[in-house]
DNA sequence: ATGTTC
């Protein structure tokens, strides 16, 4: 069933910013702000994503504006590509549907010290050896079988867990948000349905739009800051994409379903029952927050051993040691979440629930949450697109703290629906049309393929062009895949 | 996104 697209008023305020009015809908506290360029407005207006800004609007306690990316599209109650603060003391709410049903969904950057000519003739060895390495698809478990205790404590500790088992370095958690451990998560407090879940997936990609490439530096746009992160031209990198698999799922459907009667046990009213959400100051706000962020924790160690696995195929394929081949971590980036920050809102300093759902924290050069190695540059931000296309890293800026809570935008997004994009794929050879162009794929799902070809997406380069022009981020380097690995 | 409709 075809949606109606979003009829209601745009209006451009300057810099790809473009407003809903508190006049739209009855309810909105805030505006809403949507940056994007005319080209990507025009896309953004086909689908409900919009409506959903407003929606948002309505949220008690929220600050300054219902925020989306460039990349919006409809989602579970807010869009994907949202930004919504709220503060605490203004009876301010946390909600899962602002955060996505997969919690900490981020992406993690592996640099090497190989080029474009050492790995050209070995793109297909080396993405059959990780197709077959790394698990990948719905419902698949890994090797790394954790029992529920000991997947407790996974989420206690984050990736120094994993790292304490060699899998991995200590310094991989200096390149990553937050080193890996949200502060405040309570495994204990997570279902066990959900501990089960995710006992045998951790290291597994999962399906959708996850995935693990091989990637080349295709362009250089900022020289100085490609240095700082150790990019360069024709330089070949890992781009992983995955979040916290079936344990995420759980913990989001279990507080879904605890937050159902919470708008009236709290006093106020939701225009969309999937905004469902609680006071972040109360009991249900607070369990859920102290499971959303055991479930991050685990999101940062699916990564690191999803990294470790690649390591291991890199140095296999190419007879030397991981170390030896450079494959250090630039950086690893959550999605999907949502942070307590300090942020200034109309001059003053305030502590908010800045919800992230398909955005990504950008912080500027200077802010101490940016790992010391790229303080004086900015935090590296990882922008997956689509795999025929290109991906992208860019560096957090000032425009970002001042407009959207330290905010930029986290991939392409999808401009053909899952369903549409399956119908367009009938009868055709995606693997053959993705070599054509220099692409390698291997996924476990046909119709994943499908779903996920490029033109499902809309052009990642237009969406980062929009946040480039708005100053909620700024282009370093754009990478181009060379072997792609699907659930 | 998701043992893809407990």
């Amino acid at each position: 069933m075809a949606k109606e697209g979003y009829t209601g008023p745009l209006e451009n305020i300057g810099c790809c910013c473009h407003r809903i009015p508190k006049s739209y809908k009855p309810g909105m506290r805030v505006p809403g702000h949507i940056y994007a360029t005319d080209k990507l407005l025009e896309s953004i207006r086909k689908d409900q994503a919009a409506d959903q800004v407003a929606n948002v609007a309505t949220l008690p306690g929220i600050q300054v504006a219902s925020i989306a990316m460039p990349d919006i599209h409809w989602g579970y109650g807010f869009c994907i590509g949202g930004v919504c603060a709220t503060d605490p003391d203004e009876g301010g709410v946390i909600s899962p549907g602002g955060v996505g049903y997969d919690i900490n969904c981020g992406v993690r950057l592996v640099k090497t010290n190989l080029f474009l000519d050492d790995v050209k003739h070995h793109i297909k060895e080396l993405v059959k050896a990780l197709f077959y390495t790394i698990p990948s698809g719905a419902g698949r478990t890994g090797k790394y079988k954790f029992d529920t205790t000991e997947t407790r404590r996974l989420m206690g500790e984050g990736p120094k867990f994993v790292i304490a088992r060699g899998l991995g370095v200590a310094r991989d958690l200096d390149h990553t948000e937050a080193n890996g451990l949200i502060d405040g998560g309570d495994p204990h407090q997570v279902s066990d349905h959900a501990v089960k879940r995710g006992a045998e997936q951790c290291g597994t990609l999962g399906s959708g739009n996850h995935f693990l490439e091989v990637q080349v530096v295709d362009s250089v746009f900022d020289a100085e800051v490609a240095k700082a992160f150790g990019l360069e031209l024709n330089q070949i990198c890992v781009m992983i994409h995955s979040g916290s698999r079936g344990l995420g799922y759980q913990v989001c459907d279990d507080a879904l379903a605890t937050f159902r009667n919470c708008p009236q046990k709290y006093g106020f009213e939701l225009p969309d029952r999937q905004l469902a959400c609680a006071p972040a100051d109360s009991p249900e706000g607070r369990k859920y927050i102290a499971q959303m962020r055991a479930a991050a924790n685990y999101g940062f160690c699916n990564r690191q051993l999803l990294m470790h696995q690649a390591r291991e195929v890199f140095a296999q394929v190419f007879g030397r040691s991981w170390d030896d081949l450079g494959m250090e971590q630039l950086y690893d980036v959550a999605h999907n979440i949502a942070k307590f920050e300090e942020h200034t809102v109309e001059g003053k300093k305030k502590k908010v629930w800045v919800h992230r759902k398909g955005a990504t924290r950008a912080f500027p050069a200077g802010h101490p949450e940016v790992p010391e190695a790229f303080r004086a540059v900015g935090q590296p931000v990882i922008i997956p697109g689509d795999m025929g296309r290109a991906s992208w890293v860019l560096v957090g800026s000032q425009g970002a703290m001042e407009k959207t809570f330290g905010t930029t935008c986290h991939g392409a997004g999808r401009a053909m629906s899952r369903t549409a994009a399956l119908k367009d794929g009938v009868g055709r050879k995606i693997e053959r049309e993705l070599e054509h162009k220099g692409v390698i794929a291997m996924a476990s799902s046909r119709n994943g393929l499908a779903e996920e070809q490029p033109k499902a997406y809309k052009n990642v380069d237009d969406v980062v062009e929009a946040v480039h022009e708005a100053d909620l981020s700024r282009r370093v380097a754009r990478m181009r895949p060379l072997g792609v690995i699907k659930g």
